[in-house]
RNA sequence: GGUGACGUGACCGAGUGGCUAGGUAGAGGUCUGCAAAACCUCCUACGGCGGUUCGAAUCCGCCCGUCACCUCCA
């Protein structure tokens, strides 16, 4: 079965085909860089990071780019609200590309706990202004754009007229006009309340500002999504990703963009949205201040919750669900997730040790069994004939890619990977069951297993144990063995710590340790 | 007001008209020096009212409730 993903534009799941195989052009709205990332916005990174992993997996070449948004926009086109970047920097007493800076190295830091990997390009809006005039100029070259007072801003009743705004987010522009509160200042410089800011014109008080055709100014909000996903990807690529509130009229303004500039395309083929983290049913959200940041909830600095969630628990709970509905936060689901994802792990482990069993049975089966059994088929006498067992096993293996297929449902990989480890759990217990398992299929398992936890679901085993802990209760054994003499276990204890560079110094104090200068 | 989602057992959360989702919690059991883990069994739910169908959590209609977007937002 073939990887099918939901396509906002077509409303639909399509089989994915690569446009240009076999590379995969993937496109993500990443962060705007002036605070600190909080868990609803960890959702959409490690959603498109378990895509990623899969489509590696699956032998795509995948070009993964996800922005960083460092150049101020103001909030909406209205000239009261400040933008953000500038607002932290003054607060700060810092140069705007400062708190940009650091905020982008924390959110490197918080995404690489989380599991996700790094981007192949992570383009800086503000290293692309030069594509982004060059794109305004091209949209206003081709007459669906218009100057004002050194700002450009995309005429969307004549975009529309030739092709539709609102094809993504399902909206007519009729209706968006009824809804268009027509308060906000600065709307007296566009020819209609629907139009949006391609490049706007910068008052000396605003810090972040380049030189352009029009003046002095600074993109609009929409442009570099537009812009450097088509320098990096190409005029139209696979996969645009974001989350479900970018939808309109972020993701809206990117397509007018590209179809009204020399791209005339709707950007990417497939463009998919993720929901939202919920907090008691409400949206977390910066403005409604009901967000809990990725650092808070990895230190459990948190009023809500009771405890520290650690990354991997944090990201298990978000793969819990399906990435298109809404998953609601809450103390109880973090420890119902926290104990299934230890339970993962565990199963990680037995995994190895099986994987190392049945490698050393079929080596010592080899050449005793030159010729392989028959088949027997369709037994009648033997309720559960040998291959039963594999045959499970193959079920259970292929159930996990059933779920990762179906527009990555990644809850239904999930819950398969359980169903497997529970048939793992009980061969390990069930010597005879085991020995009905055919080494290969056996191994083919545990390998299928292994790969969708850590590979593709990208769950790493977060280690509890204190090493110095470990070490201190193994050096009161050596001292216990050496004050009974038994030079033995004296002797096993040296000799398996200094495999780990590690040896014991008995002093006149007592018992130390140090690193082995070996 | 417009657009679009969603309401599943104690909690979280999958569900392609008929076939056990899964995790957590709870109860009982197996195993066990203790404990844990594991395994087995149980608790078998789909907002309400109608309709279509041999059969609906799944399709249709109405109602109730919740949410998101329409303003920066993942």
């Amino acid at each position: 079965m073939p990887l099918s993903l939901y396509n906002t534009l077509t409303r639909q799941k399509e089989e994915f085909q690569p446009l240009r195989p076999p590379v995969v052009g993937l496109y993500l709205c990443g962060p705007t860089v002036y605070n600190e990332a909080h868990l609803g916005n960890a959702r959409g990174p490690v959603v498109f990071d378990v895509l990623t992993r899969y489509l590696r997996y699956l032998g795509h070449t995948v070009r993964y780019v996800r922005n960083i948004t460092d150049v101020g926009h103001l909030q909406g086109d209205s000239d009261n609200g400040e933008d953000p970047m500038a607002k932290a920097a003054r607060a700060q007493q810092l140069e705007p590309m400062q708190v940009a800076q650091f905020y982008t190295t924390r959110y490197r830091q918080n995404m690489a706990a989380l599991g996700c990997l790094p981007p192949d390009i992570e383009p800086q809006a503000s290293g692309h202004i030069t594509e982004q005039i060059a794109m305004v100029e091209e949209i206003l070259a081709n007459g669906f754009a218009y100057e004002v007072n050194g700002s450009v801003y995309f005429d969307v009743p004549k975009y529309n007229a030739e092709y539709r705004y609102g094809q993504l987010s399902n909206r007519v522009t009729e209706e968006l006009l009824a809804g268009t509160r027509d308060n906000l200042a600065g709307q007296d410089e566009k020819r209609s309340p629907l139009d949006f800011a391609l490049w706007k014109n910068a008052d000396p008080t605003h810090l972040m500002r380049w030189p352009s055709p029009w003046g002095t100014g600074f993109p609009g909000w929409h442009l570099e999504c537009s812009a450097m996903s088509r320098k990096y990807l190409g005029t139209e690529f696979d996969i645009h990703g974001g989350g479900l509130d970018l939808m309109f009229p972020h993701h809206e303004c990117e397509i007018a963009q590209s179809q009204a500039s020399h791209s005339h395309t709707a950007e990417a083929r497939i463009w998919m949205h993720n929901n939202m983290v919920t907090v008691n049913g409400a949206k977390m959200s910066k403005s409604l201040g009901n967000f809990i940041t990725l650092p808070d909830l990895f230190a459990g600095n948190t009023l809500t919750l009771s405890q520290a969630y650690s990354p991997m628990v944090v990201r298990f709970f978000l793969l819990q669900a399906h990435y298109r509905s809404p998953i609601d936060l809450s103390d109880d689901a973090l420890q119902a997730a926290r104990k299934g994802y230890r339970k993962l792990m565990n199963g990680l482990r037995l995994v190895d040790k099986l994987t190392a069993d049945a490698s050393l049975a079929r080596e010592a089966a080899e050449p005793a069994q030159a010729a392989p059994q028959p088949a027997t088929t369709a037994d009648h006498a033997s309720p559960t004939p040998p291959q039963s067992a594999s045959h499970e096993l193959a079920k259970l293996t292929a159930d996990l890619f059933v779920g990762l297929n179906d527009d990555l449902n990644t809850a239904r990989s999930i819950a398969s990977l359980f169903n497997l480890l529970r048939k793992f759990n009980t061969l390990a217990s069930t010597p005879a069951a085991l020995a009905d398992v055919p080494a290969a299929d056996l191994i083919q398992a545990t390998a299928a297993y292994r790969t969708v936890v850590t590979d593709i679901l990208g769950l790493q085993d977060e280690p509890r144990a204190n090493a110095e802990q470990l070490l201190n209760l193994t050096l009161s054994f050596y001292a216990e063995a050496k004050a009974d003499k038994a030079y033995d276990k004296v002797d096993l204890i040296r000799a398996a710590l200094k495999c780990q560079g590690i040896v014991i110094k008995d002093t006149k104090a007592g018992v130390e340790w140090a690193y082995s200068e070996e």
